[in-house]
DNA sequence: TCTGGGGTCCTAGGACCC
DNA sequence: TCTGGGGTCCTAGGACCC
Protein backbone atom coordinates (compact mmCIF):
# COMPACT_ATOMS: atom_id res chain seq x y z
CA UNK A 1 0.00 0.00 0.00
CA UNK A 2 1.34 3.58 -1.16
CA UNK A 3 2.10 5.54 2.06
CA UNK A 4 0.26 8.72 3.25
CA UNK A 5 0.79 12.21 3.18
CA UNK A 6 0.20 14.69 5.33
CA UNK A 7 0.47 18.19 5.31
CA UNK A 8 0.86 20.27 8.69
CA UNK A 9 0.95 23.87 8.54
CA UNK A 10 1.19 26.51 11.20
CA UNK A 11 -2.34 28.72 11.59
CA UNK A 12 -1.55 32.60 11.12
CA UNK A 13 1.73 31.51 11.61
CA UNK A 14 3.79 35.24 11.84
CA UNK A 15 0.78 36.15 14.09
CA UNK A 16 0.50 33.10 16.31
CA UNK A 17 4.38 33.82 16.47
CA UNK A 18 3.67 37.17 18.37
CA UNK A 19 1.11 35.90 20.54
CA UNK A 20 3.18 33.39 22.09
CA UNK A 21 5.29 35.89 23.93
CA UNK A 22 2.40 38.79 24.60
CA UNK A 23 -0.67 37.60 26.61
CA UNK A 24 -2.47 40.83 26.12
CA UNK A 25 -2.63 39.90 22.53
CA UNK A 26 -5.49 37.05 22.82
CA UNK A 27 -8.55 36.98 21.65
CA UNK A 28 -7.47 40.21 19.86
CA UNK A 29 -7.11 40.90 16.28
CA UNK A 30 -3.02 41.03 14.94
CA UNK A 31 -1.35 41.54 11.78
CA UNK A 32 1.86 41.47 10.76
CA UNK A 33 3.34 43.92 8.10
CA UNK A 34 5.76 42.99 5.16
CA UNK A 35 9.28 44.87 5.14
CA UNK A 36 8.59 48.88 5.30
CA UNK A 37 5.38 48.66 6.97
CA UNK A 38 3.88 47.84 3.43
CA UNK A 39 1.52 45.05 3.65
CA UNK A 40 -0.62 43.29 5.60
CA UNK A 41 1.04 39.15 5.17
CA UNK A 42 -0.29 37.73 8.44
CA UNK A 43 -3.68 37.99 10.29
CA UNK A 44 -5.12 36.12 13.10
CA UNK A 45 -8.52 34.96 13.04
CA UNK A 46 -9.98 38.13 14.43
CA UNK A 47 -8.43 40.22 11.92
CA UNK A 48 -9.74 37.99 9.49
CA UNK A 49 -13.01 38.22 10.70
CA UNK A 50 -13.07 41.90 10.48
CA UNK A 51 -12.27 42.15 6.38
CA UNK A 52 -8.31 42.74 6.92
CA UNK A 53 -7.49 41.01 3.42
CA UNK A 54 -4.50 39.38 2.83
CA UNK A 55 -1.81 41.67 1.00
CA UNK A 56 -3.65 44.83 1.74
CA UNK A 57 -1.60 48.29 2.06
CA UNK A 58 -1.17 49.20 5.88
CA UNK A 59 -3.10 52.72 4.79
CA UNK A 60 -5.83 51.13 3.58
CA UNK A 61 -6.75 49.52 6.21
CA UNK A 62 -5.80 51.57 9.72
CA UNK A 63 -8.39 52.75 10.25
CA UNK A 64 -10.41 49.55 10.29
CA UNK A 65 -7.69 48.37 12.44
CA UNK A 66 -7.60 51.30 15.40
CA UNK A 67 -11.10 50.90 15.07
CA UNK A 68 -11.08 47.67 16.55
CA UNK A 69 -7.93 47.94 19.11
CA UNK A 70 -5.89 46.10 16.62
CA UNK A 71 -2.37 45.39 16.99
CA UNK A 72 -0.20 45.19 14.61
CA UNK A 73 3.73 44.22 13.87
CA UNK A 74 6.67 44.95 11.62
CA UNK A 75 7.99 41.98 10.73
CA UNK A 76 10.40 39.98 13.32
CA UNK A 77 11.96 37.59 10.87
CA UNK A 78 14.19 36.31 13.71
CA UNK A 79 11.28 35.54 16.04
CA UNK A 80 9.59 33.89 13.25
CA UNK A 81 12.85 31.97 11.92
CA UNK A 82 13.32 30.67 15.54
CA UNK A 83 10.15 29.50 16.40
CA UNK A 84 10.03 28.06 12.90
CA UNK A 85 13.19 25.25 13.87
CA UNK A 86 11.43 24.21 17.39
CA UNK A 87 8.08 23.53 15.25
CA UNK A 88 10.00 21.49 12.87
CA UNK A 89 12.33 19.60 15.68
CA UNK A 90 9.30 18.84 17.28
CA UNK A 91 7.83 16.68 14.26
CA UNK A 92 10.44 14.28 14.32
CA UNK A 93 9.31 12.78 17.78
CA UNK A 94 5.91 11.37 15.35
CA UNK A 95 8.22 10.09 12.52
CA UNK A 96 11.21 10.49 10.92
CA UNK A 97 9.89 10.96 7.65
CA UNK A 98 9.57 15.32 7.03
CA UNK A 99 10.21 17.32 4.44
CA UNK A 100 10.15 20.86 5.18
CA UNK A 101 8.79 22.77 2.61
CA UNK A 102 8.55 26.38 4.38
CA UNK A 103 8.92 28.32 6.99
CA UNK A 104 5.24 27.27 8.30
CA UNK A 105 4.93 23.42 6.84
CA UNK A 106 6.16 20.59 6.78
CA UNK A 107 5.07 17.09 4.63
CA UNK A 108 5.00 13.73 6.50
CA UNK A 109 5.82 10.76 5.07
CA UNK A 110 3.41 8.15 6.59
CA UNK A 111 2.64 4.29 6.70
CA UNK A 112 -0.88 3.88 7.01
CA UNK A 113 -2.14 1.90 9.91
CA UNK A 114 -5.73 1.26 10.15
CA UNK A 115 -7.01 3.93 12.07
CA UNK A 116 -4.26 5.08 13.34
CA UNK A 117 -3.72 8.53 10.77
CA UNK A 118 -6.80 10.49 12.55
CA UNK A 119 -5.21 9.31 16.06
CA UNK A 120 -1.68 9.93 15.06
CA UNK A 121 -2.60 13.69 13.80
CA UNK A 122 -4.52 14.85 16.71
CA UNK A 123 -1.77 13.79 18.64
CA UNK A 124 1.00 15.93 16.88
CA UNK A 125 -1.67 19.00 17.03
CA UNK A 126 -2.13 19.33 20.79
CA UNK A 127 1.25 18.52 21.17
CA UNK A 128 2.69 21.01 19.16
CA UNK A 129 -0.07 23.70 20.78
CA UNK A 130 1.25 22.71 24.12
CA UNK A 131 5.02 22.54 23.37
CA UNK A 132 5.29 25.70 21.19
CA UNK A 133 2.13 27.42 21.64
CA UNK A 134 1.11 27.18 17.65
CA UNK A 135 -1.84 26.22 16.61
CA UNK A 136 -1.48 23.56 13.57
CA UNK A 137 -4.45 22.28 11.06
CA UNK A 138 -3.40 18.99 9.49
CA UNK A 139 -4.54 17.07 6.06
CA UNK A 140 -3.87 13.97 4.88
CA UNK A 141 -4.24 12.10 1.61
CA UNK A 142 -2.34 9.94 -1.50
CA UNK A 143 -0.79 13.01 -2.70
CA UNK A 144 0.94 16.44 -1.84
CA UNK A 145 -1.51 18.24 -3.97
CA UNK A 146 -4.47 16.21 -2.56
CA UNK A 147 -3.19 16.80 1.20
CA UNK A 148 -2.63 20.50 0.42
CA UNK A 149 -6.44 20.22 -0.48
CA UNK A 150 -7.04 18.06 2.75
CA UNK A 151 -5.12 20.90 4.62
CA UNK A 152 -7.07 23.73 3.47
CA UNK A 153 -10.52 22.33 4.34
CA UNK A 154 -9.41 21.38 7.84
CA UNK A 155 -9.09 24.87 8.80
CA UNK A 156 -13.00 25.41 7.53
CA UNK A 157 -15.55 25.63 8.89
CA UNK A 158 -16.92 22.83 11.82
CA UNK A 159 -13.50 21.29 10.92
CA UNK A 160 -11.41 23.98 11.94
CA UNK A 161 -12.12 23.49 16.02
CA UNK A 162 -10.24 19.78 15.06
CA UNK A 163 -8.07 20.96 12.98
CA UNK A 164 -7.19 17.71 10.87
CA UNK A 165 -8.84 15.93 7.99
CA UNK A 166 -7.99 12.54 6.55
CA UNK A 167 -8.93 12.22 2.73
CA UNK A 168 -6.59 9.06 2.95
CA UNK A 169 -8.17 6.75 1.07
CA UNK A 170 -11.75 8.35 1.78
CA UNK A 171 -14.92 8.25 -0.44
CA UNK A 172 -15.08 12.20 0.95
CA UNK A 173 -12.80 13.34 -1.67
CA UNK A 174 -15.22 13.14 -4.85
CA UNK A 175 -17.22 15.71 -3.39
CA UNK A 176 -14.80 17.91 -1.78
CA UNK A 177 -13.18 18.13 -5.15
CA UNK A 178 -16.35 19.16 -6.63
CA UNK A 179 -16.59 22.17 -4.36
CA UNK A 180 -12.60 23.20 -4.82
CA UNK A 181 -12.22 25.92 -7.45
CA UNK A 182 -9.48 25.45 -9.50
CA UNK A 183 -7.55 28.38 -8.70
CA UNK A 184 -7.43 27.12 -5.01
CA UNK A 185 -5.85 23.89 -6.24
CA UNK A 186 -1.38 24.15 -5.07
CA UNK A 187 0.46 24.98 -8.20
CA UNK A 188 -2.96 26.43 -10.18
CA UNK A 189 -2.08 30.32 -10.68
CA UNK A 190 -3.74 33.24 -11.85
CA UNK A 191 -2.62 32.44 -15.41
CA UNK A 192 -3.42 29.05 -15.98
CA UNK A 193 -6.96 29.56 -14.27
CA UNK A 194 -7.25 31.77 -17.22
CA UNK A 195 -6.48 28.95 -19.62
CA UNK A 196 -8.88 26.65 -17.44
CA UNK A 197 -11.99 29.06 -17.36
CA UNK A 198 -11.99 29.31 -21.36
CA UNK A 199 -11.65 25.85 -21.42
CA UNK A 200 -14.51 25.44 -19.16
CA UNK A 201 -12.59 23.73 -16.63
CA UNK A 202 -13.61 25.61 -13.24
CA UNK A 203 -13.15 22.95 -10.42
CA UNK A 204 -10.52 20.60 -8.77
CA UNK A 205 -12.43 17.37 -9.96
CA UNK A 206 -12.75 18.47 -13.76
CA UNK A 207 -8.81 19.41 -13.60
CA UNK A 208 -8.51 15.72 -12.04
CA UNK A 209 -10.90 14.49 -15.23
CA UNK A 210 -8.68 16.40 -17.44
CA UNK A 211 -7.23 14.28 -20.83
CA UNK A 212 -3.42 14.09 -19.87
CA UNK A 213 -1.92 15.45 -22.99
CA UNK A 214 -4.28 18.14 -22.93
CA UNK A 215 -3.62 19.18 -19.49
CA UNK A 216 0.10 18.80 -20.63
CA UNK A 217 -0.75 21.05 -23.76
CA UNK A 218 -2.11 23.70 -21.88
CA UNK A 219 -0.32 24.36 -19.18
CA UNK A 220 3.31 22.47 -20.03
CA UNK A 221 4.05 18.94 -17.24
CA UNK A 222 3.67 21.17 -14.33
CA UNK A 223 0.05 21.63 -14.75
CA UNK A 224 -0.26 17.28 -16.11
CA UNK A 225 1.89 16.48 -12.77
CA UNK A 226 -1.21 18.40 -10.39
CA UNK A 227 -4.18 16.73 -12.65
CA UNK A 228 -2.27 13.50 -11.73
CA UNK A 229 -2.06 14.23 -8.56
CA UNK A 230 -5.22 14.68 -8.13
CA UNK A 231 -6.04 11.25 -9.47
CA UNK A 232 -3.76 10.25 -6.26
CA UNK A 233 -1.00 9.15 -8.76
CA UNK A 234 2.02 11.04 -6.80
CA UNK A 235 3.98 12.91 -9.23
CA UNK A 236 5.83 15.46 -6.67
CA UNK A 237 8.32 13.49 -4.61
CA UNK A 238 8.77 13.54 -1.29
CA UNK A 239 12.78 15.11 -0.17
CA UNK A 240 13.76 15.13 3.05
CA UNK A 241 17.31 15.95 2.63
CA UNK A 242 16.98 19.92 1.81
CA UNK A 243 17.84 20.69 -1.66
CA UNK A 244 20.86 23.02 -2.30
CA UNK A 245 20.45 26.63 -2.46
CA UNK A 246 20.97 27.98 -6.59
CA UNK A 247 20.50 31.52 -5.91
CA UNK A 248 20.64 34.26 -3.02
CA UNK A 249 18.44 37.46 -3.33
CA UNK A 250 18.61 40.75 -1.33
CA UNK A 251 16.76 43.76 -3.00
CA UNK A 252 14.38 46.35 -0.90
CA UNK A 253 12.06 49.14 -1.83
CA UNK A 254 13.31 52.35 -0.53
CA UNK A 255 11.89 54.64 1.79
CA UNK A 256 11.56 57.07 -0.68
CA UNK A 257 12.76 57.29 -4.39
CA UNK A 258 15.95 57.88 -5.48
CA UNK A 259 17.60 59.51 -7.98
CA UNK A 260 21.57 59.85 -7.77
CA UNK A 261 23.78 57.06 -8.76
CA UNK A 262 25.99 57.46 -5.46
CA UNK A 263 22.73 56.58 -3.30
CA UNK A 264 21.93 53.31 -5.24
CA UNK A 265 25.42 52.53 -5.30
CA UNK A 266 25.52 52.29 -2.09
CA UNK A 267 22.32 50.38 -1.21
CA UNK A 268 23.10 48.14 -4.00
CA UNK A 269 26.21 47.58 -2.09
CA UNK A 270 24.92 47.19 1.04
CA UNK A 271 22.27 44.13 -0.03
CA UNK A 272 25.82 42.82 -1.57
CA UNK A 273 27.03 42.61 1.67
CA UNK A 274 24.10 40.88 3.47
CA UNK A 275 23.42 38.90 0.38
CA UNK A 276 27.43 37.65 0.66
CA UNK A 277 26.97 37.10 4.91
CA UNK A 278 24.37 34.87 3.69
CA UNK A 279 26.34 32.84 1.26
CA UNK A 280 29.19 32.70 3.30
CA UNK A 281 26.90 31.05 6.62
CA UNK A 282 26.02 28.35 4.53
CA UNK A 283 29.58 27.78 2.91
CA UNK A 284 28.92 28.76 -0.83
CA UNK A 285 30.67 30.83 -3.50
CA UNK A 286 28.83 32.05 -6.53
CA UNK A 287 30.50 33.18 -10.18
CA UNK A 288 27.53 35.49 -11.09
CA UNK A 289 25.38 38.55 -9.71
CA UNK A 290 22.53 39.67 -11.47
CA UNK A 291 21.73 43.54 -10.24
CA UNK A 292 18.33 45.41 -10.75
CA UNK A 293 16.58 48.67 -10.13
CA UNK A 294 13.07 49.41 -10.94
CA UNK A 295 11.45 53.02 -11.00
CA UNK A 296 8.17 52.55 -8.60
CA UNK A 297 5.40 50.53 -9.50
CA UNK A 298 2.30 52.49 -8.95
CA UNK A 299 4.07 56.27 -9.77
CA UNK A 300 6.63 55.59 -12.03
CA UNK A 301 8.56 59.51 -12.83
CA UNK A 302 9.23 60.07 -15.47
CA UNK A 303 8.03 56.84 -16.99
CA UNK A 304 8.22 53.24 -16.25
CA UNK A 305 12.08 52.06 -16.57
CA UNK A 306 13.00 48.78 -14.96
CA UNK A 307 16.03 47.43 -16.46
CA UNK A 308 18.79 43.96 -15.03
CA UNK A 309 21.90 42.69 -16.15
CA UNK A 310 24.21 39.60 -14.91
CA UNK A 311 28.02 38.98 -14.83
CA UNK A 312 29.19 35.91 -14.80
CA UNK A 313 32.64 35.10 -13.93
CA UNK A 314 34.84 31.92 -15.21
CA UNK A 315 35.48 31.81 -10.98
CA UNK A 316 33.72 31.44 -8.00
CA UNK A 317 34.32 33.30 -5.12
CA UNK A 318 32.73 34.52 -1.45
CA UNK A 319 35.37 37.67 -1.45
CA UNK A 320 32.72 41.20 -1.06
CA UNK A 321 35.56 42.70 -2.87
CA UNK A 322 35.92 40.52 -6.11
CA UNK A 323 31.65 40.47 -6.53
CA UNK A 324 31.90 44.34 -5.52
CA UNK A 325 33.72 45.13 -8.78
CA UNK A 326 31.34 42.79 -10.59
CA UNK A 327 28.34 44.57 -9.06
CA UNK A 328 29.56 47.92 -10.05
CA UNK A 329 30.12 47.13 -13.39
CA UNK A 330 26.88 45.81 -13.93
CA UNK A 331 25.06 48.43 -11.89
CA UNK A 332 26.61 51.08 -14.90
CA UNK A 333 25.09 49.01 -17.18
CA UNK A 334 21.83 49.49 -16.43
CA UNK A 335 21.85 53.22 -14.64
CA UNK A 336 20.34 55.53 -16.44
CA UNK A 337 20.15 59.35 -15.38
CA UNK A 338 16.48 61.32 -14.53
CA UNK A 339 14.84 58.08 -13.18
CA UNK A 340 12.98 57.99 -9.57
CA UNK A 341 13.94 54.74 -8.36
CA UNK A 342 12.04 52.95 -5.67
CA UNK A 343 13.64 49.59 -5.61
CA UNK A 344 16.62 47.73 -6.11
CA UNK A 345 18.11 44.38 -5.61
CA UNK A 346 20.86 42.03 -6.12
CA UNK A 347 20.81 38.24 -7.09
CA UNK A 348 23.93 36.02 -6.66
CA UNK A 349 23.84 32.74 -8.21
CA UNK A 350 26.20 29.44 -9.93
CA UNK A 351 26.81 28.34 -5.89
CA UNK A 352 28.87 26.17 -5.35
CA UNK A 353 30.53 24.94 -1.51
CA UNK A 354 33.18 27.09 -0.86
CA UNK A 355 36.03 25.07 0.12
CA UNK A 356 38.63 23.69 -2.39
CA UNK A 357 37.16 26.20 -5.13
CA UNK A 358 39.11 26.08 -8.04
CA UNK A 359 43.08 26.93 -7.83
CA UNK A 360 43.30 30.20 -10.17
CA UNK A 361 46.04 31.01 -12.76
CA UNK A 362 46.18 34.16 -11.58
CA UNK A 363 46.22 36.21 -8.14
CA UNK A 364 45.33 32.47 -6.68
CA UNK A 365 47.19 34.17 -3.42
CA UNK A 366 45.40 37.51 -3.06
CA UNK A 367 42.08 35.38 -3.58
CA UNK A 368 43.22 33.14 -0.93
CA UNK A 369 44.07 36.14 1.05
CA UNK A 370 40.94 37.44 0.78
CA UNK A 371 38.62 34.49 1.14
CA UNK A 372 40.15 34.31 4.82
CA UNK A 373 39.77 37.62 5.60
CA UNK A 374 36.27 37.56 4.60
CA UNK A 375 35.97 35.03 7.63
CA UNK A 376 37.48 36.54 10.07
CA UNK A 377 35.15 39.58 9.05
CA UNK A 378 32.24 37.47 9.51
CA UNK A 379 32.92 36.09 12.99
CA UNK A 380 33.89 39.53 14.43
CA UNK A 381 30.34 40.95 13.03
CA UNK A 382 28.85 37.73 14.06
CA UNK A 383 30.07 38.51 17.69
CA UNK A 384 29.87 42.06 18.38
CA UNK A 385 26.80 42.55 15.88
CA UNK A 386 25.83 43.66 12.05
CA UNK A 387 28.54 45.68 10.34
CA UNK A 388 30.80 46.00 13.42
CA UNK A 389 33.05 45.50 10.76
CA UNK A 390 32.95 46.93 6.97
CA UNK A 391 34.10 47.91 3.79
CA UNK A 392 34.73 51.91 3.54
CA UNK A 393 32.25 52.22 0.15
CA UNK A 394 29.27 50.58 2.60
CA UNK A 395 26.97 53.08 4.09
CA UNK A 396 24.94 51.55 6.89
CA UNK A 397 21.89 54.85 6.69
CA UNK A 398 20.77 56.27 4.42
CA UNK A 399 17.68 57.26 2.85
CA UNK A 400 16.45 53.72 1.33
CA UNK A 401 16.76 52.56 4.31
CA UNK A 402 13.69 50.24 5.59
CA UNK A 403 11.08 51.34 8.04
CA UNK A 404 10.11 49.50 10.53
CA UNK A 405 8.60 50.95 13.59
CA UNK A 406 6.50 48.56 14.68
CA UNK A 407 8.42 45.36 15.62
CA UNK A 408 8.45 43.21 18.88
CA UNK A 409 11.62 41.82 20.71
CA UNK A 410 13.48 38.97 19.45
CA UNK A 411 12.69 37.36 22.18
CA UNK A 412 14.46 33.88 21.80
CA UNK A 413 17.34 35.10 19.82
CA UNK A 414 18.78 38.35 21.48
CA UNK A 415 19.58 38.06 25.50
CA UNK A 416 19.13 41.87 25.43
CA UNK A 417 15.42 41.13 24.36
CA UNK A 418 14.48 37.85 26.02
CA UNK A 419 11.01 37.76 27.91
CA UNK A 420 11.05 39.49 31.18
CA UNK A 421 8.59 37.79 33.85
CA UNK A 422 7.21 39.65 36.80
C1' DT B 1 2.46 60.55 2.09
C1' DC B 2 1.62 55.06 2.35
C1' DT B 3 1.30 49.08 -2.05
C1' DG B 4 6.95 42.96 0.47
C1' DG B 5 10.80 39.83 -0.26
C1' DG B 6 12.98 35.33 -1.32
C1' DG B 7 12.80 31.39 -3.72
C1' DT B 8 12.08 27.21 -7.50
C1' DC B 9 11.02 25.01 -11.84
C1' DC B 10 10.02 24.90 -16.79
C1' DT B 11 10.33 26.40 -21.64
C1' DA B 12 11.85 28.54 -25.81
C1' DG B 13 15.43 30.13 -28.36
C1' DG B 14 20.26 31.09 -29.43
C1' DA B 15 25.06 29.52 -29.80
C1' DC B 16 27.83 25.96 -30.69
C1' DC B 17 29.44 21.26 -31.86
C1' DC B 18 29.69 16.89 -34.65
C1' DT C 1 27.98 30.03 -48.23
C1' DC C 2 25.01 26.25 -48.89
C1' DT C 3 23.25 21.41 -47.68
C1' DG C 4 20.85 18.39 -42.55
C1' DG C 5 19.76 16.00 -38.36
C1' DG C 6 20.93 15.56 -33.61
C1' DG C 7 22.69 16.98 -29.47
C1' DT C 8 24.26 20.05 -25.33
C1' DC C 9 24.61 24.12 -22.75
C1' DC C 10 23.23 28.62 -21.42
C1' DT C 11 20.02 32.40 -20.54
C1' DA C 12 15.88 35.23 -20.27
C1' DG C 13 11.36 35.20 -19.14
C1' DG C 14 7.07 33.17 -17.42
C1' DA C 15 4.54 31.12 -13.72
C1' DC C 16 3.96 29.88 -9.23
C1' DC C 17 4.80 29.35 -4.24
C1' DC C 18 5.17 30.98 0.81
Amino acid sequence: MSNAIALLDCNNFYASCERVFDARLKEKPVVVLSNNDGCVIARSDEAKAIGVTMGSPLFKVLDLLETHDAEIFSSNYALYGDMSLRVMNLLHNFTPEVEIYSIDEAFLNLEPRKNSLDNLAHSIREKMYKWTGIPVSIGIAETKVLAKIANKRAKKGELREKGVLNLYRSDKTEPILKETLVQDVWGIGYRSTLKLKANNILTAWQLREMDNRFARRLLTVVGARIALELRGIKCLPFEQVQTKKHSITCSRSFGQTVTNYIQIKEAILYFLTRACEKMRKHNLAANAITVFISTDRFRPVPEPYTNSATYSSTYPTDSNQEIQEWTIKTLERIYKKGFDYRKAGIILSGLVPNENLTTRMFDDEKFQQQHKLMKAIDEINQKFGKDTVRFGSVKTEASWKMKQTRKSQSYTTNWNEILTVS
